[in-house]
RNA sequence: GCCCUCGUAGCUCAAUGGACAGAGCGAUGGCCUUCUAAGCCAAAGGUUGCAGGUUCGAUUCCUGCCGAGGGCGCCA
């Protein structure tokens, strides 16, 4: 919030560095200030003595950088709205006048309210996919992860500056698909789904791996029927259509539920024809090589790129019996989706890390081919979630934990905290105080950690509601809420403290500050964690100044003070729980 | 055999190359007659896997080793 401020004191000193012929053409890097407890910005000479150091051999950079900083504090001298200047070990402090800047912070946070900490508009375009549930299958704790990891991160990016495309890819076609269909002709034909569709769903696509293994026949039948579905055959195209929407619909109810939403849907089954064209015209340009019968029509990339080394080896772009498989479609969706959006300035992958190289192949393959765009596709891998034991969640092993079990055991956890800590609450808030808390408390802990760790799934963890999670940072919002409901009538008009500032209160105001670059950090890294940490640091800034600085019962300009400092916080905590896809609730 | 991640407190994890490596959980001791105790406070807990290198400065970058996981011609 202070880039102004920043620049300023910036040019100075260049100009002081300058003057004592120091070459120093970087930009300043600013941070806050560690230990003091107090509130401001620092900066080091390190970087300038060091370059000073290569001008003329002999000098020593730490003491070089001291007595820059010690000549840059004077030259500076008490620049306006700083209370304090000191040169510390190569480092200079400024710090603030609090109770100047307290003022602009929160009235700053009030005026902008929902769009505070959003960027200017980038005019960049970037699409998101993310989710690609594959029909026939049930949706697991495993997925949302990748759910959250998107959805979240296509929030950031859009409130930090970027134009966002939300596209999914929906896996509806294949040979898990027709296994399942096979399946359901032999052993359940003409059934339809129980209400809970997605877990009989599921639970038929691992009774149909099961038959799958009995059945001598079977892998031939299902062969019959890929050929059959692609000529179109009615009965077989219609049982697909049918059975593919059970799952669309259970789809959209868990996206609905997670408050997750699309700009794009992108299936499968639609690339299978222009995959295969796609493939011809490889095998056409010396690309592609065709071992069919005998063998799949292969793409061989290091020797195609002339090298030695087995970095991207060998993908299999169309199986020897003609049927198409992942590659065959990804080829022909990566340029589709520039085709859709000529626009697109980043094209963004978050699929699991165990697809890597296969990321790494599908775009060197077209960049083989020449389409110059797929440069800019980025593969973000993102580690999987297991169970204890390093036990990766399968559907065919039936190791997993369902997602809607997972919800309604977190809902029902919430509601029981909910009953014990606050009796009072009305049936209707209740209910809808445990779903705000059930949820977050799933969705947090998937996004808080960086994304190339492996999440390890156990009830316990998931289920504890206390310390850095979820709840902890709603609490916080309804505890700010419950002191300015008690409010009655506007909050007081924008004044500058009369009172010596606490120490909470000033961590808190600059936590407030710090939130819009969490927001561009974190959509410059693609990293959620930014934004969980910093709501996070925001819940326990506030949390401590709650603790510490009674607001309604001080006396009547500390009370002003306070009171929209309260408002300001409950404000950022909404703000950066709404990029997680979390609900901010009133009262808990 | 080749490639990619990860290794930080008992456990789960943070730390734009920068000052004294920080949180949560667990364990110990306190705080509800003040705005919701899903909270707060206090003390405890570390050879950042090991060895080199680059750098004024390395948890961070490079190399090697050790350990864990993942991937590698017809799964997605």
């Amino acid at each position: 919030m202070f880039e102004k401020e920043r620049g300023d004191i910036e040019t100075r000193l260049k100009e002081y560095l300058a003057g004592q012929n120091v070459p120093f053409e970087e930009d300043f890097k600013w941070s806050s200030i560690p230990f003091a407890g107090e509130w401001g910005i620092a900066t080091s000479f390190f970087q300038a003595a060091a370059s000073a150091a290569r001008a003329d051999q002999k000098v020593n950079v730490p003491q070089r950088a001291q007595e820059l900083a010690e000549g840059a504090a004077k030259a500076l001298g008490m620049p306006e709205g700083f209370g304090r200047v000191e040169a510390v070990r190569g480092y200079l402090n400024l710090y603030f006048v609090a109770s100047r800047y307290s003022q602009r912070v929160v009235d700053g946070v009030l005026a902008e309210g929902a769009d505070f900490g959003r960027g200017e508009r980038l005019n960049r375009r970037i699409m998101v996919e993310f989710s690609q549930p594959n029909t026939h299958k049930a949706l697991h704790v495993g997925h949302l992860r990748n759910m959250m990891l998107g959805a979240a991160l296509a929030n950031i990016l859009e409130f930090a500056g970027w134009d966002v495309v939300r596209a999914n890819y929906i896996g509806d076609f294949g040979k898990d698909v027709l296994k399942w269909v096979w399946n359901y002709r032999k052993h359940h034909n003409g059934e339809q789904p129980p209400e809970d569709v997605t877990r009989w769903m599921g639970d038929l696509y691992a009774e149909a791996n099961a038959n799958l293994e009995n059945d001598p026949a079977g892998e031939k039948e299902i062969e019959a029927l890929f050929h059959r579905w692609e000529a179109g055959d009615e009965e077989v195209v219609g049982q697909w259509r049918t059975t593919r929407q059970w799952s669309l619909d259970g789809f959209n109810q868990a996206y609905d539920l997670m408050g997750i939403r699309f700009d794009r849907f992108y299936y499968e089954s639609d690339f299978e024809k222009s995959g295969k064209e796609y493939v011809e015209e490889l095998i056409r340009r010396g690309i592609a090589r065709d071992e069919r019968p005998a063998g799949p029509v292969i793409v061989k990339i290091d020797e195609l790129l002339g090298s030695e080394t087995e970095e991207y080896r060998v993908l299999v772009v169309l199986r020897s019996d003609n049927t198409a498989l992942y590659a065959t479609w990804d080829l022909v969706l990566a340029q589709r989706k520039f085709k859709d959006y000529p626009d697109l300035d980043v094209s963004l992958y978050v699929v699991d890390v165990r697809q890597s190289q296969h990321f790494k192949q599908v775009f060197k393959t077209l960049e083989l081919a020449g389409f110059e765009p797929i440069k800019k596709a980025t593969h973000l891998p993102y580690e999987i979630v297991n169970l204890p034991g390093n036990i990766t969640m399968s559907s065919r092993e039936g190791t997993i934990v369902l997602l809607e079990d997972f919800i309604r055991e977190a809902v029902s956890r919430a509601r029981q905290v909910s009953e014990e800590s606050n009796p009072e609450l009305d049936e209707k808030t209740r209910a809808e105080v445990a779903w705000a808390v059930g949820l977050g408390a799933i969705k947090y802990p998937l996004i808080a950690r960086d994304h190339t760790k492996i999440a390890t799934f156990d009830w316990e963890s998931a289920l504890d509601f206390n310390g850095q999670a979820a709840p902890y940072i709603q609490y916080a919002h309804v505890r700010a809420n419950s002191i300015l409901r008690k409010l009655d009538g506007d909050l007081p008009p924008g004044a500058p403290p009369a009172h010596d500032l606490d120490l909470k209160e000033v961590a808190l105001i600059e936590s407030l500050a710090a939130f819009p670059q969490a927001v561009q950090r974190g959509a410059g890294e693609f990293r959620t964690l930014q934004i969980t940490n910093h709501a996070f640091e925001l819940a326990k800034a506030f949390n401590e100044f709650y603790n510490a600085c009674p607001v309604l019962n001080a006396e009547a300009d500390v009370r002003a003070f306070r009171l929209r400092l309260v408002a300001a916080a409950r404000q950022v905590i909404a703000n950066a729980l709404g990029l997680l896809g979390i609900q901010a609730p009133p009262v808990m």
